[in-house]
DNA sequence: ATATAAGACTAACAATTGTTAGTTTTGGTA
DNA sequence: TACCAAAACTAACAATTGTTAGTCTTATAT
């Protein structure tokens, strides 16, 4: 019981500082804060936890290997760029609603990261490489048309990163039908086809 | 004299305070990291500046107005759904190339306003209002072709409000190149149309 | 040259910060 | 019941926070 019950409560205060994190940022909100949240007292979380650094880092840090991992594994199937596309915002989609908290966390407070800060930037840079392998697939087999593949990318990766604003939100409902909005949005543009 | 050296320098503080709240944030800043940047101390910033309460809040209502203006404007012309759609991406460029570190504090700190939340947040929803105006317009005269208006909102500005992040970067060179390549990649779409 | 005011300075404040040490409470197990 | 560890508590710390009061410096306009 006693693994079983630590990691149910640490589990616990994350979950809570995610939100707190999400609400403030990262650097607002103070222990105190956060162990008012929990019902307890600031020096009583650190039974649980070793720093408010450490929080942030497990935080991020988990996200991002999911992010990696999948992109990854995106990259290994055989699909056409279109397909793979997809599955891409499909990772996303999902990722944010499993965690729409922690990822508004690794938007806005990766930054406050400190000993694991170049861990993250060499994840995130590793992610936009994968992405843009894709992307370049795409151009050679003549199934993307892009005036300029960066503004691509980071366009995608904008709105992508930003999900969680949307989810987490007043009228959220169907997982698959944001997918399949998102990727019409995304991929085939909104003037109509002439 | 008085006055404009007055503004000169209270701007320079705005400029400086910009910049570090886009690096850190407006929290994990303090009045001793800004004064040091600019070589005095921190006392000496309260001859220009009332509070850091007061920086964030010029850096952030002056670029808001800004932008309700200005789609205030796009909104008067007479132009098609795409037309409008077009203008109102060249403004997001235009906007974040004149403040790019301004529009980073106005994204990621806006929540730490205080006498002035309740403002911006009205200011937030009249823009965006004002941007499901030229939507629905599009859509009703068959100018567009989307499968969730509320998505293609998000999506869009996702995407702009982080231009940020894109222009003060490495290989930003070209303000037009930038906006064509925006358009075409928002409002067509990516993959080959068949 | 001198008066004036803009704008820098030093020193200090009360509040708040993350964290530690040491102690008590709690609830399940022997 | 007695024990034990998990997990709460109180109290305190050194550092840092935004800000104020009061003083000195500097440069310009007379």
């Amino acid at each position: 019981m006693r693994t079983k019950n630590e990691l149910t409560r640490k589990e616990e205060i994350l979950k809570v500082a995610s939100r707190l994190f999400k609400e403030r940022g990262y650097s607002a909100v103070t222990m105190r804060d956060l162990a008012f949240e929990m019902g307890i007292k600031a020096a009583s979380l650190y039974n649980h936890i070793t720093s408010k650094q450490q929080i942030l880092a497990e935080i991020i840090m988990r996200i991002a290997q999911d992010f990696v991992q999948g992109i990854e594994a995106i990259i290994a199937t055989q699909g056409s760029a279109e397909t793979q596309l997809k599955k891409v915002i499909a990772q996303h989609v999902d990722l944010t609603v499993r965690h729409p908290d922690g990822l508004a966390a690794l938007n806005n407070d990766w930054m406050h990261l400190e000993g694991q800060l170049d861990d993250y930037l060499k994840m995130r840079s590793d992610y936009e490489h994968n992405f843009r392998i894709i992307i370049k697939r795409g151009i050679a087999q003549n199934e993307l048309q892009i005036p300029n593949e960066e503004v691509m990318l980071f366009s995608f990766l904008s709105t992508l990163r930003n999900l969680h604003l949307w989810i987490s939100k007043k009228n959220f409902q169907d997982t698959d039908a944001l997918i399949f909005a998102l990727s019409e949005i995304l991929l085939k543009g909104v003037v109509v086809c002439k």
